[in-house]
DNA sequence: CCTCTATTGTGAACACTTAAACAAAATTAT
DNA sequence: ATAATTTTGTTTAAGTGTTCACAATAGAGG
């Protein structure tokens, strides 16, 4: 608990920042101001610059920022200085998608192992990931000390699973599922719900048309 | 454009409400109070009937609000009067996963068409939905007259294929890439980036320990 | 060293969102 | 009928987030 009091909008645009950071010391800029992230990350500057100032002062006047210690602070704020383990729940369609998928490329995160109860992925290994069966979910949770997991098991068990989830000691779910979790409010339910998304996209289509994004 | 200056927030939870409704509908509920709406979709009762007063006078005090009337009348709010095509553009992983699912299960919404530059996908049929090869991607969706695309091609062609996209009238991207698109103010960009979603969970979790979820 | 220029950091205004609280109105119970 | 109860719709207030606008200040150029 390093920083308090960092707004939740802030937050959520923390990653965008980074990714963007990493992606201009790629190409060996050495420095970049608000105006320029601007542009590229779609976030008003002011709002760039009220973003860093929760964190200190992190730019010179008149020069802007410096890219590399930029991004060396937000990879500590970001827990990106050591690597982290998630399990992912429900190797199904979206599931397997998500372990195909190397986080590990632009972040410190991979998934380090996954569940399901279905008997023939027991015991497998998919893109370099062991796939337990759900039997030894809490076991395999505790001993590998996950604190997230992404849970992308059918609606109709989720909120069985995050409860056995949670009972391991569990902090946070990336909830796929549209159901909406009851957990204790020490742990962190991020949902992701594609049809609502889809839905609100149609919705927006049709009524706020001269507007603009996001 | 029938109803306008509906706030951006409350528009969000719209199909969160619709799918409860649906629900109860199912469950034979005649009706329900914002209270245990409020329990169900986990928003605050006065922000339910706040966003419900945008609409007009839908309940009734004493009652509460009757489910099929207001499921019917969301119905129409939210286009699931119609039926509605979109396209996907970029059938790897994540695409299959999306192709597969069955999203006019809840909704009035049907993947019709799908486009990939991979030879071997070109004019076979995935879960029912013909993919077609990019190059007739642009004559499709002209044809088919599609508002609203889900974008999970790479990266790298992200900007490309929603620069297609535009000049043939959609007016509405999914974008699964981490990529922030350009486009007109005229057409939506509603981003899902999960490698973000999976960033800011981990930075909640170590941040947020004692606030409450979403 | 001084001047000019660029760009930050932030106070203040504004915009949007949530929530408390309660009068008004309808239902339900007696 | 009347009273008690329920629950809406909305007024008002508080909270959160964004943006403007500019003094402060560091760097660059002479
Ligand atoms: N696939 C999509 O595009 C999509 C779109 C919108 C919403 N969703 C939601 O995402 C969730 C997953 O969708 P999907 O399409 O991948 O479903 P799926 O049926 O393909 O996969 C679910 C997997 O979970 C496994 N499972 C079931 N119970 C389990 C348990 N107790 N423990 C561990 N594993 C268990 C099943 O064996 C299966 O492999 C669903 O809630 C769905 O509503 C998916
Ligand atoms: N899979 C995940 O879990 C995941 C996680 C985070 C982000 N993403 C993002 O989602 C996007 C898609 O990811 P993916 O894992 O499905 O990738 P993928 O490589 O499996 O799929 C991309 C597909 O797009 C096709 N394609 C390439 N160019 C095209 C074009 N011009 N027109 C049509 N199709 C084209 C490719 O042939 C391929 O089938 C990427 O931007 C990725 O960064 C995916």
């Amino acid at each position: 608990m390093a920083t308090k009091k960092i707004p939740k909008a802030t937050a959520k645009r923390l990653p965008i920042y980074y990714r963007y950071l990493s992606v201009l010391l790629s190409a060996n800029k050495r420095r970049v101001s608000s105006t320029e992230l601007s542009e590229a990350v779609q976030v008003d500057s002011a709002t760039i610059r009220r973003d860093f100032s929760y964190f200190g002062e992190l730019g010179k006047r008149g020069y802007g920022y410096d890219v590399e210690s930029l991004l060396n602070f937000f990879k500590g704020i970001l827990n990106q200085d050591t690597l982290t383990s998630v399990a992912l729940v429900g190797v199904g369609a979206l599931g397997s998608a998500l372990l195909n998928y190397n986080f590990h490329q632009d972040t410190n995160l991979r998934i380090s192992a996954a569940f399901d109860t279905k008997p023939e992925l027991a015991n497998t290994v998919k893109s370099g990931i062991p796939i337990y069966p759900a039997s030894e979910m809490q076991k395999q949770i505790k001993e590998q000390q996950i604190d997230a997991v992404i849970l992308t098991v059918p609606s109709s068990t989720s909120q069985k699973v995050a409860d056995q989830l949670v009972s391991v000691g569990v902090k946070g779910i990336l909830n796929f599922t549209p159901v909406r979790l009851s957990v204790p409010k020490n742990v962190q339910v991020q949902n992701i719900d594609l049809t609502n998304e889809l839905q609100t996209l149609i919705y927006f289509i049709k009524n706020y048309a001269e507007n603009n994004p996001e």
